[in-house]
DNA sequence: CGTGTTATTGACCAACATCAAACTTAGTGG
DNA sequence: CCACTAAGTTTGATGTTGGTCAATAACACG
């Protein structure tokens, strides 16, 4: 049975950082003042684009969004995936220009947070700030992880890799159903995220459900055999550096 | 004519985060006072182990350092590569335990310095956390481009592309001769860092040396065409975020 | 229903890997 | 100074993973 649980929008960043860090209750009434520009971002639509300069950070408060770089000959690389709660440009705070873009996989509510905002909020609760690089460093050691996903794995690992992760991500975030998540990604994001060619994602996949480590109905996928699917696809979750409570029994 | 300059341990700090934003001298002369526990590492060996809980961050001084990971079958993935100046594990401030292992690729000389007197530092200087905040985000930039770079781009590219970053760099710390550079790494180092096999990557260099972008006497190469190279493997450098200053005329 | 997008399949191809041997180079000790 | 060694580079032959192309099937949506 799945609880339905109604979340405004601060509370998607809360449970997200909440994944990562321990929030008091002074720190999270922080969070929540913080002001808010939502808007809706139409499926394949840039939430910010290469080469901006952003004044503001996104927060994804609903749907997938995924960071990505275009290469010369046009083929595009996916660089993370992001769900609710994410602050996938944080860094922004740091690097004034965007080198690679966001976009929304599908149709996504996003909020908008000045960096002044951001700023003045770090200075009167500095953990937050904290936590806040925190959450971006753990950014940057999945980036490390998909350099050697992507460089070293052969296919089945590494799209069995992805999926290892979008589950555990999940997972802390309390967005699964019991071994069920939704991902909606086409199979040619799904390439665009592995460095594979749609096709050989479409092998890649019947392969994985054949040995009965994944089923798959639509966006729902459903992990069949947890043991199996880690192994096969050389996956040990520390490099999430999750709080020790959301990443047990895993 | 080049001109040497003697560095103390202290000064190459100094240098590499002055690529990256500007230092007043109360800055400065902080971040000579911090105190630095010097260690000679073999070539080879491990500079940081992964899995380990590090209580002092390092600062690479000399020789030429690797990020990495291992996969399940025993192959590596170099994630970075770290010259003087360098501190390739401030994020181990925020995240306590080391995902992955830092290694000499050359005998190198480290510095390790105390978490706390970091911490110190930074609570005395605000300013200078912004700056290694800023240091290990620019990392994070780094990896992003490598995910696309050993995800989308071609051996040609992809090997290209490396010689260009590690020319800026270098180039941005001063430490070219020319168009001339070391970088001491066999070629199957250079094929763990772009995910190609030895014989590929000698295959590739050759090819390089054979359309005039690139000549290699040993360790040390030229660039002969900077344009084409640049042009032939997809590069700006608009990701290392270099200060203005240092970024001038590639 | 039609229309557009996504998934699937088959045939063929290319880039890169693997294997194994030869060659080069730098270092070492007699 | 020269033989010897070990590490790295280069080459050729061959294999395999994954890419490309093109057609068809399955859906999803108005």
């Amino acid at each position: 049975m799945m609880i339905l649980t109604v979340l405004d929008h601060h509370d998607r960043l809360v449970r997200q950082l909440e994944t990562i860090a321990f929030l008091d209750e002074d720190e999270k009434r922080g969070l929540k003042a913080l002001p808010l520009r939502i808007r809706d971002i139409a499926e394949d639509r840039d939430i910010v684009r290469q080469g901006e300069r952003p004044t503001e950070c996104c927060l994804i408060l609903d749907g997938l969004a995924a960071r990505y770089k275009l290469v010369l000959d046009g083929r595009r690389q996916i660089l993370s995936l992001h769900f609710a709660g994410d602050m996938p440009d944080l860094h922004s705070l740091h690097l004034d220009v965007m080198d690679h873009g966001i976009s929304a996989l599908t149709t996504a509510r996003v909020a908008f947070v000045p960096h002044d905002a951001v700023r003045a909020l770090i200075r009167q609760l500095p953990r937050i700030g904290e936590v806040l690089t925190r959450h971006a460093l753990i950014d940057a050691s999945i980036f490390r992880e998909w350099i050697a996903n992507v460089g070293r794995r052969p296919a089945r690992e590494r799209v069995a890799h992805v999926f290892c992760e979008v589950f555990v991500r999940m997972r802390a975030l309390g967005i699964t159903d019991e071994d069920s998540f939704r991902l909606p990604m086409t199979q040619a994001e799904l390439g665009d995220a592995t460095g594979l060619s749609p096709v050989h994602i479409n092998r890649t996949l019947q392969q994985l459900r054949l040995d009965k480590l994944l089923r798959s109905r639509g966006e729902v996928h459903t992990v069949i055999d947890w043991e199996r699917l880690r192994d096969v696809a050389d996956f040990d979750l520390m490099y999430l550096h999750l709080k020790p409570d959301r990443d047990d029994s895993l």
